[in-house]
DNA sequence: TTAACACTTGGAGTTGACTTCAGGTCAATA
DNA sequence: TATTGACCTGAAGTCAACTCCAAGTGTTAA
């Protein structure tokens, strides 16, 4: 696959995924004999997990360092740690992000009230 | 209250909070003769409410504009709006952040599975 | 065969959200 | 009275994460 399809079917910009790749957010892609890069499983499979990740807020430095550690051996322990961490991270914008989704909730139900009793016509 | 109180109060810094009032995310702060801000209830509730939004990840941008409305009449209708569409944000955000911390529950218990069996020693 | 196009690289530029700095005022304390 | 410390302002700097650009190569279509 090139670069062109990935970027369609993971809807990321070919130069997110040429950054990804640069910088080690993603393992370094196959290429062609003329040094065009061709996707196969296994990165678009990378393309696809960093996609997941970075769209939930998963940061690039522990991305690398967890693709870092993925080509090492006996790094299991330490690849657990860094999805343990970022898993609790997760958990805690959960928290925020509910908090203040009920907080928003509350707000636009108070504008709803508001609005309802200045629209005197609706109050048959 | 002074900038530090408050600072200190809700956990964000004197220079974050000149900067929110500065470009607009909290509405002006009141003053003592000398030039010094003299936080009220109203104008920490701002703090409070800005950095709740801020930390779910709710957009400057958008909350300048709330701000602004909110200082004028017959603008309801609009400030709902700019809740309800923040709200459809978060909720997006929230149905990510789900789907991610399932997978990173799934790859640490792979990762659980490895270590279990690359440790004989446990298995008595 | 020449133009158009998709790709390559290294590096520079942009954006959003702060954060730091320089230079100044003012109140209180040694 | 001099200096310390908290505050002020406007402007410049930083950081993460892209995003765009220039210059070049290789393949396809007119």
């Amino acid at each position: 696959m090139t670069i062109k399809e990935v970027s369609e079917k993971y809807d990321l910009s070919a130069d997110t995924i040429r950054y990804y790749e640069r910088i080690g957010l993603i393992p370094h892609v196959p290429r062609k004999e003329n040094g065009i890069r061709d996707f196969d499983e296994a990165a678009c499979g990378w393309v696809e997990f960093s996609k997941c990740m970075r769209s939930a807020g998963v940061q690039v430095e522990a991305l690398i360092e967890y693709v870092d550690l993925f080509f090492k051996e006996g790094t299991e322990a330490a690849r657990k740690e860094i999805l343990i961490e970022q898993r609790a991270r997760l958990q805690e914008q959960y928290e925020q992000l509910k908090a203040t989704m009920d907080r928003l909730d509350y707000k636009i139900a108070h504008y709803e009230e508001i609005m309802a009793k200045n629209c005197p016509h609706l109050k048959s």
